[in-house]
RNA sequence: GGGGCUGUAGCUCAGCUGGUUAGAGUGCCGGUCUGUCACACCGGAGGUCGCGGGUUCGAGCCCCGUCAGCCCCGCCA
């Protein structure tokens, strides 16, 4: 496999087994040891790395380029794979048992000094992130970065398989499309035959994979290139790739089941085992009981409502924000004792920034009540709490929409400070039941809280005028380890409710024709029953690489301010191209 | 749009309260070396302290601005 008429092996391959054959390699020299009257060299490639020796047996003109060798150059070479004496293995090699006695030794590809490292010293750290993007071609020759883009490979084909086993067709839809005024902002590009109109790039295939289900194809996926204009994360990028899916004459049990299957295939690929079915909660309890709509299960340590029990104790700090509907909500950490001051304080700096009321605090010591708000309490109280000995509860008081994201970060820090044995490793779990609209910030009114063709839940569709807010969706989110995964609906299929659902969003009858039209042309055209999911693939890469950002599972990334700094994008354009694409640019 | 961190030799970093000639490791160049695997040892070169302005007798260090990378909030139907 790993032959061609110019090698006949990867470096990286060789193993006891080979001892005695004579080989031919090529690869970069990693590093290169000369002592003299020997040579070593670490030949690496994408398989690994292996010792060259070149000792004073060896031909003459191998032993001057062997000594002449810096590092990052090509070379091949021909020689014998030989047994390595026992006390000069290398067990940190998986090459190591085998050295290659080279015979023949060519410069094929010479290299300058390169700008950063790919050999690096142990403990030396990483080179700036802007050199390693920079210099992309020398990052990705480091050994992490190359098994990063190979599980991506291996879970690429692993997700492909999975579909195609269950019946899934892959189809390609376009990357030249049609601005949508909703959601993020689009990536656009001028048409030089059609002067002043614009393609867009898909944010996602939304539209046409719906379409495909009115076609008849039954079940599609594809492994999509998604853009979006928004500002940047460790794990957003402008450009990124979905596992997008979509099946006909299904209800939300045969789209959770497909992508469970997608799932479980992936992180078997990466080499984890995770039970099904995955547990399922509704978003409701997972925002009052995490606080949050991608809840971390791994731990335990649920937000509980304690208005009941606190409110009679009164407490300054309660008593003033209690009214409208505010609850007392709070955390009983187990050993939270063990939290510093220090921690105290900086959760509840944390808490301020997302302007919650502040934090207040209780320690439990034996029958020692302490803490900001500790003289208020007793150990009763606390015990109706389940706050024990070595405990602390962790409160604040206000409307959910403020102590929800409050105590999810409260929550999640004192996780990382405390670090508790999980109760499990891979925590997946489904969310549904989201509401179909939430306020608009600005605004007050309802808007959608997802794409506007999910399907609201069939005996929540009376509410749909009365009481917007209480009506549930058909939308499904996949949590991993408190990540999002990816989402997905039951769309829309009737025709007419989807342009009440348009007039409910305040669009014209002209506006969502203009928009949306082909959707809806579709919808009237005989429409199965259908839904699907989008993967966020990136994301799931990074997860199952342990990498710390997107841009370490993505070959050429761009910065957070959307740049590549290899090739230099964006750049201006030249005035002659604008011209024929009928652009003006004002600077 | 807002907030924060970082920016000193090719790379990774140190640099005290503002004080003489800005250091270390590594890499690079030259040399010695027959079993190394971060080889070892000897010698050498290498600096716009991101950039611009200011304060000061004096700025890598203080102030203002700016650029870049990263992190967070907003944003991401």
């Amino acid at each position: 496999m790993s032959a061609t008429s110019r090698r006949t092996h990867r470096c990286g391959e060789l193993r006891a087994q080979h001892v005695g054959q004579r080989v031919r390699l090529g690869g970069w020299v990693h590093r290169q040891r000369d002592l003299g009257g020997i040579v070593f060299l670490d030949l690496r490639d994408r398989a690994g790395i292996v010792q060259v020796a070149i000792g004073p047996d060896a031909p003459e003109h191998v032993r001057s380029v062997a000594g002449g060798l810096t590092s990052e150059t090509v070379v091949e070479l021909e020689g014998e794979v030989a047994a390595r004496p026992a006390n000069m293995k290398n067990a940190d090699l998986p090459t190591g048992d085998v050295e290659v006695r080279a015979t023949k030794l060519a410069v094929v590809g010479r290299a300058v000094t390169p700008a950063i490292p790919v050999a690096r010293g142990k403990g030396e750290e990483l080179p700036a992130e802007e050199l390693r993007l920079k210099y992309r071609h020398l990052d990705l020759r480091r050994p992490e970065m190359q098994a990063n883009l190979i599980l991506r490979h291996r879970l690429l084909q692993r997700a492909r398989k999975a579909l195609s086993d269950l019946g899934f067709l892959e189809i390609e839809t376009p990357v030249l499309t049609k601005p949508t005024p909703e959601g993020a902002r689009d990536y656009l590009v001028p048409s030089r035959v059609n002067p002043g109109e614009f393609y867009a790039l898909p944010q996602s295939p939304q539209i046409y994979k719906q379409l495909l289900m009115v076609a008849g194809l039954d079940r599609y996926f594809q492994l999509a290139r998604c853009f979006r204009d928004e500002d940047l994360r460790n794990d957003r990028q402008p450009e990124f790739t979905q596992i997008d899916i979509e099946a006909s004459f299904v209800q939300m049990d045969d789209v959770l089941d497909y992508v469970e299957t997608v799932l479980v295939a992936l992180w078997d690929e990466a080499g984890h085992q995770v039970g099904r079915p995955f547990p399922r909660i509704t978003w409701h309890e997972a925002m009052e009981r995490y606080g949050t709509d991608k809840p971390d299960l791994r731990y335990d340590l649920p937000i509980a409502d304690w208005t009941a029990q606190v409110q009679p104790l009164g407490v300054p700090f309660v008593q003033a924000a209690l009214k409208d509907g505010a609850r007392v909500r709070g955390l009983a950490v187990k050993g939270g004792s063990a939290l510093s001051r220090k921690d105290v304080d900086q959760l509840a700096e944390a808490a301020k920034q997302l302007g919650g009321a502040g934090l207040a605090w209780v320690k439990r010591q034996g029958e020692q009540v302490s803490g900001s708000v500790g003289k208020h309490f007793t150990t009763t109280v606390l015990g109706t709490l389940g706050v024990g000995d070595g405990d602390a509860a962790l409160l604040t008081v206000g409307p959910d929409r403020v102590t929800s994201p409050v105590l999810d970060r409260v929550r999640r820090e004192v996780i990382r400070r405390l670090a508790p044995a999980p109760k499990a490793v891979h925590a997946f779990c489904w969310v549904v039941d989201f509401p179909l609209f939430e306020p608009d910030p600005e605004t007050g009114k309802p808007v959608f809280a997802h794409h506007p063709f999910t399907s609201p839940r069939p005996e929540d569709r009376a509410r749909l005028d009365g009481d917007p807010y209480a009506c549930r969706a058909l939308h499904y989110d996949a949590v991993y380890n408190g990540n999002e995964l990816g989402s997905g609906s039951i769309r829309i299929t009737d025709r007419d409710l989807q342009i009440k659902i348009f007039h409910k969003l305040g669009l014209t009858d002209e506006e969502w024709q203009q928009r949306f039209g082909f959707l809806i042309d579709g919808l009237g055209a005989g429409a199965p029953p259908h839904g699907g999911f989008a993967i966020g693939f990136d994301r799931v890469v990074m997860l199952l690489a342990g990498a710390g950002s997107l841009r370490d599972v993505i070959a050429f990334p761009k910065t957070t301010t959307a740049r590549a700094l290899f090739e230099g994008a964006p750049a201006p354009a030249n005035p002659a191209d604008l011209k024929a694409l009928h652009i003006k640019v004002e600077r």
